[in-house]
DNA sequence: TGATTCTACGGTCTC
DNA sequence: CGTAGAATCA
């Protein structure tokens, strides 16, 4: 048997060893944290004879999921699935156990079915400006993105819209009141849960139903959290609610990385995880294995200027290394080309060296982005516009859940008139009144005033064809119809297809291919016989950090993405008070310490080298003016021993890239040297392939794993089979493809258009496409 | 109604 | 600058 403890310090082995009951491990950055983790879980399976079904860890992104799973496989060995441990993130687990087991739910909220849906923020938002519509609110006294982050906070301090009304003392309160009211009332008549919910009713279920509670604290013997200080209350009471009856829950945390303050993380659950948990043991993992000396010591000093902390210091056996780098541009551009014009220079040197730009707010990606291209450099943004969060794909997907369940109002409002069907505003906001005044979804008024014969003879015929348009598909998807099938027949059906291909403008296309994407996608699913309902919570939960690529040598990313992860090379950029700290901090010196906190993540991802770039002046945006900017505090915080001021370097070029804007936008379009990829079909294909592993687990244990390799994974060519040879795409065909270009395809599955292909695009990587949607030409 | 143009306004961070 | 919604025209 493998020894689980080898290669541990002695804390790190401690905490390994540690069996039952609570458990605090407050791990710097750096620290081995994972590694404690995984190994922690392989030595409860392996040493201690625990099932690895019994054990549930849980993170915050599908990414550091992923990636935990991986590394305990690689612990454990992949054989045998029976023993895999649960990993998920908090909503995924929420999720599952309200899909599986959350009927006693319906008790406590009324309408309430397994089948329920999810809503995202941009279907939040929806909602929202649905309410406003029907309360005649104008939306400039009480921003809708405002009113939407009050009432998620108020879900999470478990207020509800009566307590709203109780503390009303203005008009502009007791308004809140009312839209919070309709925004939860309208949620449960579409049997609609958001993201907030999710977590909630599942604290809620677990509270109120022992049944529940004592089935999950049976079956899930060993909890673990991951990235515990950016827990919130309610993340709380669900880990006080799964171990009850045991108490065996060991948290991993450190509170100078609670970066989520925002979002209701709430520090007082890791300092007061000692008096929650009196018999708790308390580990410290201090010292660093990933930066150097330099590196270690600049962050340490920041952060040691916050007052709300536990306190420690970092220690590192490993050399000063470089000084760190301080770059002082004297606009954003030059500060942009500063960045690409030294990992220009040092991935000359250092092929091999992954490089992170860090900054504060995505909208600071593009200048870096400009200046990379005229380097030629390939680079990967993380985050900005994700592949479902697109319009096309948004449609599509709210066809699908618009036919899934059409009382769910915010996707049948979004496609009511997509393409256009002759439904306008004017006939909208009827059903929507009507809808209001008898308290029903939209769906339901709009059936009934068609019955009633009320409307005028045009918006009659219009709606009709409209409500059998969806009854169709609605029908489509309770025969059970494959997923890609029935995409397919809405493309067609809805004349959403025609729609595009008639549109002569350039993003139809593009259009076009994402929707051939999107089928890929839903091919893949159902061929691993994953239901709709299984594919739309997939889309939901997926999120942007997800699509890191660990291979790309640059990659751009805010630092809140940043978390978790390392580089052996990292810029913190747009050091500037304002923009970091942002401004929106300036006056509370609580989120002033969370971004002095969220310097310290950013500062402790690099491994080697360390650069602090700022600007001395910065346009807000585009065509705006150049406004002067200072210096971040942060920066002064940086013992300057440790620093070295750069300079111009003589080779670097001074364009002026803010003139030359519009001719590097062309470039982007031609495609020319741009390494930006979206790749999240392969996160949808590499989440696909775990879940049937997972599911494989359930049914036959020793079935090997899902065959082909995952395709954003490095794989080698898979080997030559005989099938391959037939039809006319066959192995080694060099072939076109509309956005990825020339490819070689290595693997074929299945005949005819239905084929699924492994295609090689030198740029891109492997990818999987299906024959009937690619739109391949074969290159001659 | 639907398509096009115009204007105003915004800009952390995320499951 | 980019986008969303308003205003305007066909």
């Amino acid at each position: 048997m493998k020894d689980f403890l080898q290669d541990l310090n002695p804390q790190q082995r401690e905490a390994v060893c540690h069996i039952e009951g609570p458990l605090l491990i407050l791990a710097g950055a750096g620290s081995g944290k994972t590694r404690v983790i995984t190994h922690r879980i392989a030595y409860l399976v392996h040493s201690e004879g625990v099932p690895g079904p019994s054990i549930l860890a849980v993170t915050f992104t599908n990414k550091a999921a992923g990636e935990m799973r991986e590394r305990v496989a690689n612990l454990i060995g992949l054989s045998d699935w029976r023993r895999a441990p649960l990993i998920s993130t908090f909503h995924s687990f929420c999720v599952r156990l309200l899909r599986r087991d959350g009927d006693p739910l319906a008790d406590l909220r009324p309408g309430f079915t397994r089948d329920f849906t999810i809503y995202d923020d941009d279907d939040q938002l929806a909602l929202i400006k649905q309410i406003y519509r029907s309360l005649g609110l104008d939306d400039k006294s009480l921003p809708p993105r405002s009113v939407l982050s009050t009432i998620s906070h108020a879900k999470n301090q478990k207020q509800t819209p009566e307590d709203f009304y109780k503390k009303a003392a203005d008009p502009k309160a007791s308004r809140l009141a009312v839209i919070f009211e309709q925004y939860e009332a309208r949620l449960r008549q579409a049997n609609a849960l958001d993201f907030d919910d999710l977590l909630l009713e599942t604290v809620r279920l677990l509270g109120s139903d022992e049944a529940t509670r004592l089935a999950y604290n049976e079956r899930f013997r060993f909890l673990m959290i991951d990235e515990y200080q950016d827990t919130n209350r309610v993340q709380y009471e669900l880990m006080r609610l799964l171990t009850v009856s045991h108490q065996n829950v060991a948290v991993v945390g450190d509170e100078d990385q609670s970066i989520y303050g925002w979002r209701g993380a709430d520090i007082r659950n890791i300092l007061d995880f000692e008096r929650d948990f009196p018999n708790a043991r308390v580990i410290r993992l201090e010292q660093n294995y990933r930066s150097t000396k330099n590196i270690l010591e600049a962050a340490s000093a920041v952060v040691s200027h916050n007052t709300q902390r536990k306190g420690k210091w970092l220690w590192t056996e490993a050399g000063g290394g470089a000084p760190i780098g301080v770059y002082e541009g004297w606009d954003a551009e030059n500060e942009a080309l500063f960045i690409a014009h030294t990992i220009d220079n040092l991935l000359r040197d250092f092929p091999e060296d992954r490089v992170a730009v860090l900054y504060r707010t995505n909208a600071q990606s593009r200048q870096i982005e400009e200046a990379l291209r005229r380097y030629g450099r390939k680079y990967l943004v993380v985050g900005g516009l994700s592949f479902y969060q697109r319009m096309e794909v948004k449609d599509a997907m709210a066809y699908l859940k618009a036919a899934l369940s059409p009382d769910d109002s915010v996707s049948l409002l979004r496609i009511i008139n997509t393409p256009a069907r002759g439904i306008g505003k004017t006939t909208v906001e009827q059903v929507e009144r009507e809808a209001a005044a008898r308290g029903v979804s939209f769906w339901a008024a709009l059936r009934a005033l068609l019955e009633e014969g009320q409307l005028s003879a045009r918006a009659q015929a219009a709606l009709s064809a409209f409500v059998k348009l969806i009854g169709e598909l609605h029908e489509a998807a309770s025969s059970g119809m494959a997923v890609h099938q029935l995409l397919s027949l809405i493309l067609e059906r809805t004349g959403y297809r025609q729609m595009l291909e008639s549109d002569p403008s350039p993003d139809s296309e593009a259009r076009l291919e994402n929707l051939n994407e999107l089928l890929n996608a839903a091919a893949d699913s159902a061929e691993r016989g994953e239901t709709l309902a299984e594919f739309l919570d997939h889309a939901a939960l997926v999120s942007e950090s997800d699509q890191l690529d660990d291979q790309a040598a640059v990659s751009l990313l805010t630092v809140h993405n940043a978390k978790g992860l390392e580089f052996p090379v990292v810029f913190l950029a747009g050091l500037e008070e304002g923009l970091f700290p942002h401004s929106r901090s300036r006056d509370s010196a609580d989120a002033l310490e969370e971004e002095r906190r969220l310097c310290y993540v950013g500062m402790t991802r690099a491994q080697k080298r360390l650069y602090l770039t700022y600007a001395r002046s910065r346009r807000r945006w585009g065509g705006g003016a150049p406004e002067s900017s200072f210096p971040s505090r942060f920066l002064r915080e940086v013992p300057s021993h440790l620093t070295k001021r750069l300079g111009m370097d003589h080779t670097m070029e001074t364009v002026d890239l803010f003139a030359e804007r519009h001719e590097v936008r062309e470039t982007v379009k031609k495609n020319l040297y741009t390494g930006k990829t979206f790749n999240s079909i392969d996160n949808i294909a590499q989440y696909f392939a775990e879940r049937a592993a997972q599911a494989k687990s359930h049914t036959a244990p020793s079935a090997p794993p899902p065959s082909g390799p995952p395709v954003s994974a490095p794989a080698p060519p898979p080997p030559a089979r005989a099938a391959a040879s037939q039809g006319g795409l066959r192995m080694g065909t060099v072939i076109q493809h509309p956005k990825y270009g020339r490819g070689t395809v290595l693997r074929r599955e299945g005949d005819g258009d239905d084929a699924k292909l492994t295609i090689s695009f030198p740029g891109y990587g492997l990818k999987k496409l299906v024959a009937k949607y690619a739109g391949l030409k074969v290159d001659e």
